[in-house]
DNA sequence: CGTTGGGGTTCCTTCAGGGAACCCCAATTG
DNA sequence: CAATTGGGGTTCCCTGAAGGAACCCCAACG
């Protein structure tokens, strides 16, 4: 957690951030949504310290993005993504766009998404709930909402 | 800076997070989209500390998401956003679209986009960039990519 | 020529992250 | 039926980053 306690800011950004913003958490988030469920495989994958593994995972589950579920008579659990959760990861698809364009270098893009709709292989693109054109920063006008600051 | 280094893995969501992914760094590309570009003005918008905001300009300027630019015959800067900067508040988009829809609660949103292409506002979503239909997490299959790991 | 204001830097304290060791419990194994 | 294994944590100590306040430099301005 962030030494500032972003969630009472009247800002979504800030927002989203004391849910998923903590270092390691959109990563925890990552292996899941691939199928990596449980806390060992997490662990190892990330090589997270285990105290903060656990923290990240409570947290995430506190915050309605995972739910903590068991699979096995003993006491073993995995962690699943909820609904919320699984929007979350939009986050993610375009932090992947962004990191595949400007960070991945000679060697290329490490993973690929495959749309089911066309089949091909692409990526994320931001359009307009409206209207569905492009809609990135300098396409846009920023004006308070019903939930601004006073 | 999180105290493992998330850069050199081959991972599009962890070099992102190793340029923007530290806490408060959103919320100083979002001060500066909006038009807060001053070290002063960010500081007292934020109530970051001063050396925190230090570091973070830096580490945002040495990874080309920001220029320092001088605004006076005065020793005087202000930050702004490059091109790949201006991309990468794409993400904060996704996040307000995420926040607004599960976070905003009774109040609403504290602040709407007016999208240019159409005059209304609304929000951002995801799509194919190939054929332009919706792109979520259940819409894609992940497969490994040419920079992926051994 | 003292004050102001922008843009930092320094210093100290506190708390979160890294890492290793330890623990509990259910099932399996000898 | 004791011993072992493995999942899923918890505890401990150490280091380093965040918070906060004080300080600094320099160019105008009054």
């Amino acid at each position: 957690m962030q030494r500032t306690d972003f969630s009472e800011m009247a800002c979504s950004i800030a927002r989203t951030l004391d849910v998923m913003g903590e270092p390691w958490s959109p990563l925890i988030l990552r292996d899941i949504f691939v199928g990596m469920s449980r806390f060992e495989q997490i662990q190892a994958d990330l090589g997270i310290s285990r105290k903060v593994l656990t923290e990240r995972l409570n947290h995430l589950v506190d915050r309605g993005v995972l739910e903590r579920r068991p699979y096995d008579n003993r006491p073993r659990y995995e962690y699943v993504l909820t609904g919320k959760g699984l929007e979350l990861i939009d986050v993610l698809m375009v932090m992947v766009a962004w990191g595949d364009k400007w960070l991945a270098g000679e060697a290329g893009p490490p993973v690929l998404y495959r749309h089911h709709a066309c089949g091909e292989v692409s990526h994320v693109e931001l359009s307009c709930s409206h209207c569905g054109k492009p809609m990135h920063a300098n396409d846009i006008d920023v004006l308070p909402g019903p939930g601004a600051a006073v």
